[in-house]
DNA sequence: TGTACATCAGTGAACGCGCGTTCACTGATGTAC
DNA sequence: TGTACATCAGTGAACGCGCGTTCACTGATGTAC
């Protein structure tokens, strides 16, 4: 049956946010579209109602994750404690909660066009806000920006090389430590 | 028919390098056991002749592109080549040929322990390389494993980032830029 | 304010396709004698 | 060195399954009058 227009919007972004965490824990190709709106309370049936195709969907879960994390950095303005709540062993366990450039870099960069342009502006916005914190932190001669791509390739390199180790070995956690220990001294100046 | 030992085993080893650059290509879910087979120069059926799974291939190819990548280190003992060869256009095009880390940590990081356990060992093998690379380049007393684990989160952070963005992204080829110039001034210490 | 009707979000069955895996078969290889 | 036979890498058809997508249908919503 039809439902009240605000439901159907809220339905939408149901769909989305639920979307947004199954991609980044298990990948595009590890979740049916069946699993998100399961996950999100429907049949599978009524998807393309809101959406075009997966690959639609993918696009603005990956917008949906980024402004999530756009969220988290807003309400910790010490580049300190949010580097330390990157590089965590919970960020590590808990993909599904956590930086989408970590989980999905490697899906995003095999998707379509679609996909890859809502990636680069949540990856810019993430440089962006980076950069605005560095410049906080010291008064910086250099350029903050540069400083801020290294920081965020560090930052999402040592999180996704953690991942992809066995959880039993030491490397996991050695790679999260010393990833999190450099890029508290990058952040320092 | 039956063939000789030393034909089976070099059909062993080009399948295991066939898959190696599809799965750096395509990721694990994009290729499937078909393409390998065909891409070596046989059909479909012989595959479990060499392989328990698809998963088994999968640790193989990674331990595979692993070997391959540290003997071009091995070639490549001057790490600011090596660096400027890792963050390059060229590598940024060419998945198939280049660093499986960049290319598969997402897709490790869900996949069973076997094929995490090859990763570990592979990365394992690229932190000490990277390590006495950087233990060359100066007479350092810092810890030159925390350094190289910094070095090598960097690089695979970046070359992964630019990948996921649109190849007509300008910020695609300025993480390039802005990473290999921070990892050549981490590498001169 | 009330009524008739077109709209469309959600349901559940169905479609076609590609995948990982299995299997009966073939015939050159490697071995036992 | 020669012969009989068991082995097994490779072939190609087949299997069962899950996937993305489509579709006929339902009935509350929103609108035209």
């Amino acid at each position: 049956m039809k439902i009240s227009e605000d439901a159907a919007r809220a339905n939408h972004e149901r769909i989305v946010a639920k979307a947004s965490e199954l991609f980044r824990a298990r990948g595009f190709d590890g979740v049916a579209i069946g699993d998100v709106m399961k996950a999100a309370g429907f049949t599978h049936g009524g998807f393309y109602n809101h959406f075009a195709s997966k690959d639609d969907l993918a696009a603005g879960a990956v917008g949906h994750a980024f402004a999530q994390m756009a969220a988290v950095r807003a309400q910790t303005p010490d580049i300190k404690v949010l580097l330390s709540l990157y590089l965590s062993e919970a960020a590590r366990r808990a993909p599904a909660k956590s930086c989408p450039a970590a989980a999905l870099a490697g899906d995003v960069a095999r998707a379509p066009k679609p996909v890859r342009t809502a990636f680069a502006a949540g990856l810019e916005d993430m440089v962006t806000s980076v950069s605005a914190a560095l410049r906080g932190s010291r008064g910086s001669t250099e350029d903050d920006r540069t400083r801020a791509i290294n920081l965020v390739a560090k930052m999402v390199g040592g999180l996704a090389l953690s991942r992809a180790l066995p959880d039993s070995d030491p490397l996991a956690r050695e790679v999260l430590q010393a990833v999190l220990s450099g890029a508290l001294d990058d952040a320092a100046g």
